[in-house]
Formats: C-alpha cells, sequence, structure tokens
DNA sequence: CCTACAACCTGTAGCGACTACAGATGCAAG
DNA sequence: CTTGCATCTGTAGTCGCTACAGGTTGTAGG
C-alpha cells in the first residue's frame, strides 16, 4: 500500500509531500507560519506525520486551488477545529471570493481585447514602426484601461 | 498650464508622478532597479525629470496595465532606445502573452463554477455540517481541479 | 531673518507565498 | 564502513511594489 518512507503508523515529510501534491519546503513553511501543527518527530529530529495532518495539508491545497490565501485558510481552518466562523460567514467569504474572481476575469477580458487588437495590425515587420510599440506609446489613445487588479 | 512644481525646462519626482499616474516611490524603486535612467539633480540632489522621463515612464505603466513583466518592458524598451528586439519578436511576445491571458481566464472561469457550486449548497445555517468546508475537504471530490495557475 | 511646512532625499524592512540554496545530519542498503 | 538519498536548519532570493524612519531642500509668511 505504501510505498513510499514510513515510520509504524505515519508518513515522514517527502510521503506527506507526495500524496498531497505539497512540496516539501511549502509544508515547512505552513509550519514555521504556523498553518499546520508541528508534528512529533523520531529520535533524529525527523517530522512524522499522521492522517490529521493528510487531510489538513489536503484541505489547504484545495483551498488554495480556489484561489484562498493562507489567512483566509487560517480563518476556515479556525471552523474546522473550533468554532470561530459559522457557516453564513464562510458562505460570505466564499461569495466574496466569487466576487472577486469575476471581477479579475472581467479585466483580463478586456486586456485580452486590446492585447489583440493592438497584435493584429503588425505584420511582423522590421524593427522601426512597430504598431504595438506605438499602442504602448499612447499615440493611438482608445481604449482608458483605468488601471485595474490586471494579473495581479 | 503647469499646476505642479517644476524647475526651468523639467519637473520635479512629484509632478512626474501626478502626470503618470506612477507613484514616487515607484519611480525612485524603478531607477534603482534600472527600468528608467537617473535624470539630472538639482544643486540640492531633487531629480530633475523632462518629456523624455514622463514618456518612457508612460509607456511603462501603460505596458504593467497589460500585465507586462517588468523584464519584459526593458526588452520593449531596449527596441525603443536601440535594436534589441525586431517587431517580430515584439509581436511574438505579445502573443505569448495574449496566451497566458487565456488560460488565466480559463482557469479563473473553472474556479467560478466550483465555487459557485459548491456555494450553492450552503443555506448560511450554524456552524456544523457546512458543505462548503466539507466539500474543501474532498468529501465531494468531484471536480479534478489539477493545480494550475489560479490567482497567481 | 526666522520659522513653519510641504516636498523631497536615502536606506531599510515588509508584504504574500513560496523557492532555492548551503551545509549539517539521519538512516537504510550493500 | 561507505555510499547515497532523505531529511534537517537557517538564510536569502523572487516580484513589484509599499511603508516607514529620519534627514534635507525649498518656499511662503510673518
Amino acid at each position: 500500500m505504501s510505498d513510499t518512507k514510513s515510520r509504524a503508523d505515519g508518513y515522514l515529510i517527502g510521503a506527506l509531500s507526495e500524496r498531497t501534491g505539497v512540496h516539501i519546503e511549502t509544508i515547512r513553511y505552513y509550519e514555521k507560519i504556523g498553518l499546520v501543527p508541528a508534528p512529533p518527530r523520531t529520535e533524529g529530529h525527523q517530522r512524522v506525520y499522521d492522517a490529521g495532518h493528510l487531510k489538513r495539508l489536503s484541505f489547504i491545497r484545495r483551498s488554495r486551488e480556489l484561489g484562498f490565501s493562507l489567512d483566509e485558510i487560517r480563518g476556515l481552518l479556525g471552523l474546522v477545529r473550533g468554532h470561530d466562523l459559522t457557516c453564513g460567514e464562510v458562505k460570505a467569504m466564499t461569495e466574496q471570493h466569487i466576487a472577486d474572481i469575476r471581477r479579475k476575469i472581467k479585466d483580463l477580458k478586456k486586456l485580452e481585447r486590446v492585447l489583440t487588437a493592438v497584435a493584429a495590425q503588425c505584420n511582423g515587420n522590421a524593427v522601426p514602426d512597430c504598431p504595438i510599440l506605438d499602442a504602448l506609446e499612447g499615440r493611438n489613445e482608445s481604449e482608458p484601461l483605468e488601471a485595474g487588479s490586471a494579473t495581479h
């Protein structure tokens, strides 16, 4: 069942990393910032994880994939282990998140439109009079582009 | 014509910041990393900019709004002042960029779908059995979500 | 001329979320 | 015993800024 290194009941960090898809360094980083608890160690100071750690780390990974920040995840985990947030608050957080994502999509679509238009004018000639650079220089002040979150 | 501080022909950093919409600290940062040249100074060591700086900084700002990295902009500016890139290379860069943006949009749309589905199951009850948290814990392994750039 | 105050200066540290080392151990197989 | 991989700690770097602290310059008013 287990092809990766394990100790009696638990697994070492490499095995946990493999099972969760979270890099080893990232696991240690999460421990350092207190997002996951420090696990017990072997006599040789190596971390030994159990199924609970696996679950928690998977939860974090899925949440990250859905775009939650580490701080938001801290909140979500608070509820798991205690009673920080109500279900309604979790829902509100999620909906706020959806709104953010929609805004980002909107911004990116606009970017795509502008860049596509700009690239279409270029025939791939030699150096001078590149229409893309002209557009960037603002000689063709068509779209306002009022600074948004863009890629960030 | 000029309501902001200027010295003879040029403007001080505050005026440049106002005209370009780039923060003062950011202008100094760009100078530090060599993205814009160090301007001449007054006797009291204050930076004095001219129309050339204004143009270059505006170019940078527009490029940033379109999602180019500072390194990419460095390349684009290389062409402006010399002959680093051909127009075709600029076009290729732009198209690569468009592809990146499309991928991001795709990822975000997927995120939106998953989160919307997950939030819809929640009626905003009290603490236990929150369907959002259930989903994050992976009890409902429906969408694969294979780790992408997500918000990054 | 003196004072107040805004705008400027330099330099450093911090953000988020990692990533990438360097150099020291642990541990199992041959 | 040696090899060699996995793990350990700690620090510095990434990107694109932002936010200070603490000092100087420049200008306007009294």
